[in-house]
This record gives structure tokens, sequence and C-alpha cells, in this order.
DNA sequence: GTCCATGCAAACGATTTGCATGCGT
DNA sequence: ACGCATGCAAATCGTTTGCATGGAC
């Protein structure tokens, strides 16, 4: 994680490591579950510096944001290390990951053939019902 | 528009027709942007009715939420009828709409056969930049 | 030693809520 | 006439900002 950080120019603070650390857990967590799991070994980080890097983290290309697609649902946390997609059940909020290289190129192909625009990047969110939570439904 | 708020059992104020009225026009307006647009018909109308509607609206099924990928900005309202599939200019956020049945589903079976997983939903949205935006940025 | 990062508290903006009044049915 | 919808103001929530202190380089 250090070299992570200092390849893009950002200092490897104790904070920063740390975040870095907990998104590669793959849990994906909202920005109040990061604090509060950060808070166990950092019981001084605060929010205002989770917000401040995260945004950095984001920008910097090492982070990206699963956005939910209700808006009023929280957004979750994902380190970038390649393309992947997302996928959400719609129920609980949980996220799966999927690393399949080509699936981002061939979403990208249909769109750009149907919109004759030249599509630079696309987001997609496949929304299901887990396992789990299906099995509450029953009940 | 009054008959799709009966359909979906609302009562249909002049307010909720004229929000319709609005986002039928197609041009994705934000929350204020709707707010600036109907005090012009509607000068009493407030800021909390349209957004206790829109949320009604979402959940009724005759609108839907174009979120931006960026999360800090804004999101967009259309209303809904069928399915179909939304680019957004990364530079400008002017959305633009694609009602090709076929290509939801595309993308749906894609995702189906990488994740196994039944997607019932997906989000999709493409960015572009946009033949204006294009322009400018070459002068 | 310099400059950026941290952590606190205050500020801010967007959205929601409570409540009295108005209006669609 | 009833019950939901409206519009206002206040409350709330998430996020950002300013600033003094601390820490990475």
């Amino acid at each position: 994680m250090v070299e992570k950080l200092k390849e893009v120019g950002l200092k490897a603070t104790p904070q920063r490591i740390a975040i870095l650390r907990e998104l590669d857990k793959k849990e994906h967590p909202t920005i109040d579950e990061l604090y509060n799991n950060l808070k166990k070994t950092h019981p001084s980080i605060s929010l205002a510096t989770i917000y401040k890097n995260l945004n950095m983290l984001k920008d910097a290309g090492l982070a990206i944001e699963i956005i939910p697609p209700s808006a009023n649902e929280k957004s979750k946390f994902d380190i970038y290390t390649e393309p992947h997609i997302h996928i959400m059940c719609k129920e609980c909020g949980k996220v799966f990951d999927y690393y399949v290289k080509n699936a981002v190129d061939e979403c990208n192909t249909i769109l750009k053939e149907i919109t004759k625009h030249n599509i630079e990047n696309i987001n997609v969110l496949g929304l299901i019902t887990c396992e789990e939570c299906r099995k509450k439904k029953k009940n």
C-alpha cells in the first residue's frame, strides 16, 4: 500500500495505508462502516480524514465508489486494481465482484453500436436478490 | 398524466401533473431546474413538494433518477415509460436517451453469463464527450 | 525544516419532517 | 366530509471547510 501511494504521489500516512488495507478486504464498506472499522486500530481517526482521503484516492485511481441505484442508499467503496463488474443485492445491498476482463468491453461494444457514440466509459451495476435474502423472503 | 397517476393510485394534483409534464419534455432536469421551471407556472410550489412527489413517482414507477458516476454531481430525473438506456456527457452532464429495446436485454444476458446470477435489473450509464463539448475543448 | 495531512468544530447544502391549511375525490 | 397533499419552517443528515497542531519526507 505504501508503494501504491507513492506511485501516485501521495504521502504514505498511517491513515491512508489503513484505509487502503480496509478496502483491500473487499467488503465494500460504506463511509461509516469504514470509519467504525478503522477506529478499532486508529482510535483518533476522524471522519473528515476519511472523506478527504477517499476523494484523493478516487482521483488518484486507487479507489472507486459504488453508487447504488436508489441514491438515498449509501455509496460503498472498493479498492481499484483492474476493471471489474459489480453486482449488488437489491434487498441487503451486498456487493459481489466479478473480475471478468472482457465483460466491460462487451457491454461497451453494445452501447457503441446502439448509440453511435464513442463511449469512453461505462458504469454498470447488476441488481440481484442474493441467496440469503431469497431464503429470508420465503419465510 | 392524470390517467397515469390514477392508474398507480395517486391523486392527480396540479403539482404532480406539472412535474410529470415537465419530465415528459425529456430535458432530464435536476431537482432545482425542475423547481425553477415549475415556479413559472406554479409560483407557490415548494421544494418539499417536489422532493416528496419525486420519491412517490419513483416508487410508483412513473419516474426514474439518473445518478451520475461522480456522486457529487446532481441527479437528473426522467419520466419512465419503457426501459431505455442513458448516455451522459462527462463534461457538461447532458443526457441522451436511447430507446433500443434489446440493448438492455443484451447487456443483461452478458451479465447473467458472467455472474451466473439471475440479474433482475441493470443500471447502465454510458459516458461520452458530446459534440458541443468536443468543439469547446479544441478551442 | 518544509509542506502536506490530521483532527476538531463549525459551516454548508441537500433532503426530510412536522404541522396547520387546502384541495381532490 | 374525509383523507391525502401542499407549503412553510425547522430539523436532520452527509459532506466540506478552516485552522491550529502533528508528522512524513
